[in-house]
DNA sequence: AGCACGCCGACT
DNA sequence: GTCGGCGTGCTC
């Protein structure tokens, strides 16, 4: 019998390996084996299938051990990886090693160990070899990294073979198992002293070390109100030192004991639904739990403060009261601790949080009580799609549109949303979407009757919609060529708002504008060395930094053109913005929000509670200050540079643009309908703007779709984007055009391009784009996904272009 | 993804 | 003439 197995690496296809007799009968899909993959490098692979077709062309190698008694992976969940992998045109083996905490993911280390029966004569090694020697000898054994670290060179294989030559070390592939339990110690009353006899005789008997009878007291009143005392509760609570807590220990009265204990704290689990719905809200609940009747997906699009979020929040409660499980799915930006805090009110300890910040180990926990049905809600970003689910019911997947929920990166390319829809339809769980913008693939399908439709457009309580006003920057004065940043309607709003009490939100969309160091003798701006792209400079760090490939560069003082030491900061990022409004508000208490500022955990939410608490006038931020967030004291907000949102070659410009300006607009007069928006243009006519100035998502809607049927975009098109990569331009160039000529035939009237993007190089890459505007239908879809692959093959068949990469993209963003 | 094999340039 | 750089191809 043989097995085919899923191995999280991006090979071509799965690999088959034979089942020893003695595994039969413990082997069924879904179950880690361990097994051997090339010369030596051991991995833990996912039994997909069990088969008896011998394999002809090769001879497949054994599998070397059986890691699980059940499988860790469901047949629906093995269902839903294939699907990715063929939708989005990767391997299993990808899907796999993002669908896996990495815990469950074990690969060999290389391990070398010292040869005890070498004794310690290194007379006849070399220095190199000597150095090695001596470290086994001290710790036994060694992982390549340390030897790494030992010589400082890079190449150690080869020393290290000498040593193995020389017998003075072996190599040792051990598999890793990662996770750990986290333990705590406990304190605990020895057995003697269990009696309560003996127990009151010791106290009364008691003499000397007062110090210490106060802690065993304030141990047996915890012990007596909690069932069982934490050293680091009880050392604190009493205020005890550790070395009262020995003395109490060796006596033989309390004895400490490490435990494995939960990572995750958890709340009671009660649901507590403490509000009521508002009418409209009611209503939309109730046609939505119609709707999800007869229907899979259904959208809820609610304008920005209608209170989607109750909605979401009973409907939750409904499907958990039926013993089902509800995944609520947020853009990984959007999950914040406001959310989090919102709905643990609510649900308590059935809600579990898994996003990217989270480390491995509680993602393991957080697995597992999925898995056992234990926990009942899961809120976190798309990879939560991958938890084993015993009984999902529901999947709400908010602020739908939000291009965040795509996987840019490494393969799969998948997106959350779709995912979603598609995971439903193998678990027969339903799909609520929810949007105040909805993308127009989305609202398209709910108004051609794929998905329902229910709509929520009248804000909560006495909120009304922002006043939206714009500013032009073609008449604000100004010096020749120098851009607006903060025109004077602007800041005398935020001013007045200031002295109000209330609090200010700036946006700015960082990309086009972002600083630089430019000469201004000859014009040199810093490029990158990897990447065709201008330096970014931060200040907060005096760096220069490629946004492309994430080098850092020391900043330049002379220009490397002409040699001049006349270098300008040129910037019109959030950092700037915060300087200016430093110098023209001298008292006001200002902040800056994006990837920067908020690199580590917690910094972001640190930075939201204080805009909560009052204790910031002005936050002034990037996309980040859009998503997944309700402030009840803003009462302005400004779009700095509304036309940048509006430059971009790009066919989904118009809905992005609008989206994210009606999204910001929402942030403004939340509580007592005061809110207003100021939008910087210098062109304040652009039919977008409009829209946005009469809140007119249908306007936007009606428009952008006609342009996309005329255009033959999506949704009445899908596409596929492929990006070409070689480290030569002409290669890589020659490379896209053959691949296209090669599929001119069926195909030709579907490809755009191929052509050289503007920036035309990444990390030492040049790059060739091409896309495919394919008709709806699944056949032809399925076809030029196979066609690709194979002219991909073809591609690499020929000598001259064996390097250059394709990396499909469907449904790119 | 590793990792071995193999082909070329810089040293003994 | 050899060591070791890196490019290339394979792993059931």
């Amino acid at each position: 019998m043989y097995a085919e197995i899923i191995i999280p690496l991006a090979l071509p296809k799965n690999y088959t390996w034979e089942i020893p007799e003695e595994f039969l009968d413990k082997l069924q899909p879904g179950i880690r084996v361990e097994v051997n993959l090339g010369k030596n490098k051991r991995y833990a692979g996912i039994v997909k299938l069990i088969h008896d077709r011998a394999p002809s062309t090769f001879e497949p190698k054994e599998i070397l051990n059986v890691l699980d008694p059940q499988p860790v992976i469901q047949p629906y969940q093995l269902k839903f990886w294939e699907w990715l992998a063929e939708y989005y045109m990767c391997s299993e083996g990808e899907v796999m090693a993002a669908a896996l905490p990495s815990h469950f993911k074990l690969s060999s280390e290389t391990v070398i160990v010292f040869n005890e029966e070498y004794g310690d004569d290194f007379s006849d090694l070399d220095n190199e070899e000597y150095l090695v020697a001596e470290a086994l000898h001290i710790k036994h054994e060694l992982r390549l990294t340390e030897v790494q670290q030992i010589l400082d060179v890079s190449h150690v294989y080869p020393i290290v073979n000498r040593l193995i030559g020389k017998k003075v070390c072996f190599v040792w592939e051990s598999l890793k198992q990662a996770y750990a339990p986290k333990k705590e110690t406990f304190v605990l009353l020895e057995q003697e002293y269990s009696n309560e006899e003996k127990l009151s005789e010791l106290l009364n008997n008691w003499s000397r070390a007062p110090k210490q009878m106060e802690l065993l007291l304030s141990y047996l009143h915890l012990m007596k109100t909690q069932g069982e005392v934490s050293k680091a509760e009880l050392l604190k609570k009493s205020g005890a030192s550790d070395a009262q807590l020995k003395a109490l220990t060796d006596k033989g009265i309390l004895r400490a004991e490490k435990r494995s204990v939960d990572r995750l704290h958890y709340l009671p689990k009660d649901v507590s639904i403490d509000f009521d719905l508002t009418p409209a809200q009611g209503e939309a609940y109730q046609k939505v739990t119609e709707c999800l009747d007869s229907r899979q997906v259904c959208l809820l699009h609610g304008v920005t403060s209608s209170g989607k979020t109750h909605v979401y929040i009973k409907l939750m409660e409904q499907y958990i009261r039926k013993g089902l499980q509800v995944l609520y799915l947020l853009p990984e930006i959007a999950l914040t601790s406001q959310i989090i805090r919102r709905l643990q009110k609510h649900f308590g300890g059935y809600i579990g949080i898994y996003h990217s910040k989270f480390s491995q180990n509680e993602r393991v926990e957080i697995w597992n009580k999925v898995k056992s049905g234990e926990m009942k809600i899961v809120l976190g970003a798309r990879s939560s799609l991958f938890l084993p689910f015993l009984d999902l019911g529901l999947i709400i997947c908010d602020e739908e549109h939000d291009t965040s929920y795509k996987q840019q990166d490494p393969a799969p390319r998948y997106n959350g949303r779709d995912a979603a829809i598609y995971l439903s339809s193998i678990t027969g769980a339903k799909v609520l979407l929810g949007s105040a913008t909805p993308s127009l693939e989305t609202y398209w399908n709910a108004k051609n009757d794929k998905y329902g439709l229910v709509e929520l457009l009248e804000r909560f309580g006495e909120v009304r919609m922002p006043w939206i006003e714009m500013v032009d920057t073609r008449k604000v004065p100004k010096k020749q060529g120098e851009k607006v940043m903060l025109s004077p309607p602007l800041l005398d709003g935020i001013k007045a708002t200031i002295e109000k009490g209330r609090q200010v939100i700036l946006f700015q969309n960082r990309r086009g504008y972002t600083p630089y160091q430019v000469c201004s003798v000859c014009g040199w701006i810093a490029q990158c060395r990897n990447c065709d792209v201008s330096l970014t400079y931060h200040k907060y760090s005096n760096k220069l930094k490629c946004h492309y490939c994430g080098n850092i560069y020391p900043p330049t003082h002379t220009c490397l053109a002409c040699g001049s030491d006349k270098l300008l900061q040129k910037s019109f990022g959030t950092e700037k913005i915060e300087e200016l409004l430093e110098t023209d508000l001298p008292d006001a208490r200002i902040s800056r929000m994006d990837f920067d500022s908020v690199r580590n955990k917690n910094a972001h939410d640190v930075l939201i509670q204080q805009f909560e608490q009052k204790k910031i006038d002005v936050l002034v931020g990037t996309q980040m200050v859009v998503k997944g967030l309700d402030f009840d004291n803003v009462d302005l907000v400004g779009i700095l540079d509304a036309d940048g949102l509006l430059h971009f070659a790009d066919f989904r410009v118009n809905e992005r643009a609008f989206q994210l300006m009606e999204q910001v607009s929402g942030r403004a007069g939340r509580r007592d309908g005061a809110g207003r928006v100021l939008i910087q243009s210098g062109n304040p006519s652009h039919p977008v703007l409009q829209f946005v100035a009469q809140h007119d998502y249908t306007g936007m809607y009606n428009e952008e779709i006609e342009k996309r049927r005329m255009f033959f975009y999506p949704p009445f098109s899908r596409v596929i984007h492929l990006t070409f990569k070689h480290k030569e331009r002409d290669i890589v160039m020659e490379a896209a055009y053959a691949y296209a000529q090669a599929l001119e035939v069926p195909y030709g009237k579907y490809i755009v391009g191929p052509a050289e993007p503007v920036i035309n190089r990444v990390r030492n890459m040049f790059l060739m784009e091409m896309l495919l505007k394919l008709p709806r239908d699944s056949q032809t879809i399925a076809k030029c996904k196979s066609d690709l692959l194979k002219q991909a093959a073809i591609l690499h068949a020929n000598k001259k272009f064996r390097t250059v990469v394709v990396v499909p993209d469907v449904d790119a963003i």
